[in-house]
DNA sequence: TTTAAATGTCTATTGATATAGACAACTATA
DNA sequence: TATAGTTGTCTATATCAATAGACATTTAAA
């Protein structure tokens, strides 16, 4: 944990050290001793006030990361960053594997609508055309990972809302529509901060950062079945792309 | 510009108002004026004082991406966003192609050093063994886009400071020492605020945002040749995987 | 030459952020 | 059972962030 910690820059110092300390607890930095080193220490390092210190783990307990023992110290609840292989077999559900027990995606809202110039670019079709537009947000084992905004040919898929309340997963999904296999053709990734609904939808600390992708699916024949903009919470996960 | 805007999150509102309207920017969201909305009207959609947008604009004007007129309005002055394909070829310089006309990498130190656990892992080599690293910085046009820790099997590219010095440029410098062709072997991406070292190196906006990468490059015999992690100013690049 | 619309500047007030110091409460250990 | 080390709580103060209102200044168009 090399560098300081910047003053008047719009981003409070307690909220620049909670993720610090989110990001070094993620890297292993406290394995030894499951815990956050006392506050004092803490103060010293970052040069800053203990309160503080203070501040920001109490933001860390409140993501229910740290939690503080008076008399013993700061121990370290979880430090999990789940890892998503981007590939041309990239499935959210199965792509997790084994680093969580349970993968759910539910469906929170769904419309059909007429695609718009950047929907139907992804899609291959033309503005206007209809697509059936869906809301989800996914979870491993309960934990919100990523919120997802899909858009799907309303022809072929109209009945993907449907299906995927049933299932949870959009291979699933596909699977039950007649689409037994896809690709992933495209992924595009950028980082913003979150925004008030997805900071609510992902349960996340306020003013967190989010990794977006926006990918197209095909089918075998290389149409495309599926574009789909998702949000991921950064401190969860990270992206791996295998060449 | 739907969602709205935090309260108390650590992250000061004027801050998050320049992200949006960056981005925003970047969409190319007020392309048919050139121009960002009136004060007024921004304070309105946001729902905050005109004061706090005017501290997320002189915050943009001070990035060079607006400049406020009296009497005019606020006039967009750069809008662009690079983009990096992540795939078996990917090269910093030449992926970048026609999206900016001058593209430089710029070493700022480098030093021969024993491997620690996570560069042995990523070059498959044993923790102790000597390695090279180079700090780097790389800019489009003069414009900072990332800064880069490398590293490189000491026996095999031990040149390789002096070749990136002259060169500019990783697959020039691979060149000269002999390696003529090399590919992308993985990628893992990530997200995190910046903090002061790269914010300086960065020319960025404080409290910003960084795309990191964690890449290995290996020869065609597979045999790991650099280990890079690399920070990329997320308000000004993407990646693109393509499969 | 008006006038409307936009940015620029100033004062004042409130709440969040950060610092500082003192001391209480709890835990583990010598 | 002391004691050192740690987190918890309290008070006080200074600065930053945000709101509010008034008015000046500049630009472009009527």
């Amino acid at each position: 944990m090399a560098g300081q910690v910047q003053r008047q820059t719009g981003v409070a110092l307690w909220r620049q050290i909670a993720d610090r300390i989110r990001q070094a607890i993620s890297a292993g930095a406290y394995d030894e001793t499951g815990m956050v080193p006392p506050e004092t220490v803490l103060a010293l390092q970052f040069g800053v006030n203990r309160h503080t210190v203070r501040s920001a783990i109490a933001a860390l307990a409140q993501e229910g990361i740290v939690r503080a023992v008076q008399g013993r110290g700061t121990l370290i609840e979880r430090k999990e960053r789940l890892n998503f292989p981007i590939t041309k077999r990239t499935r959210f559900t199965a792509g997790i594997g084994e680093q969580a027990r349970e993968m759910r995606g539910l469906l929170l809202s769904y419309s059909e609508e007429k695609a718009d110039a950047e929907v139907a670019r992804g899609l291959k079709i033309r503005p206007g055309e209809p697509v059936v537009r869906m809301e989800t947000v996914r979870k491993a084992d309960g934990r919100p990972v990523s919120c997802a905004t899909a858009w799907f040919p309303a022809g072929r898929f109209g009945g993907m809302p449907d299906a995927y309340k049933r299932t949870e997963s959009i291979t699933k999904a596909f699977a039950e529509l007649g689409l037994s296999d896809y690709v992933r053709a495209t992924t595009e990734i950028t980082a913003v901060h979150a925004d008030e609904a997805d900071t609510a939808a992902l349960e996340l600390a306020p003013g967190a950062i989010l990794l977006i992708t926006k990918a197209v699916n095909t089918d075998l024949e290389g149409v495309p079945v599926q574009y789909a903009i998702s949000r991921f919470a950064a401190d969860r996960v990270q992206f791996t792309i295998e060449n």
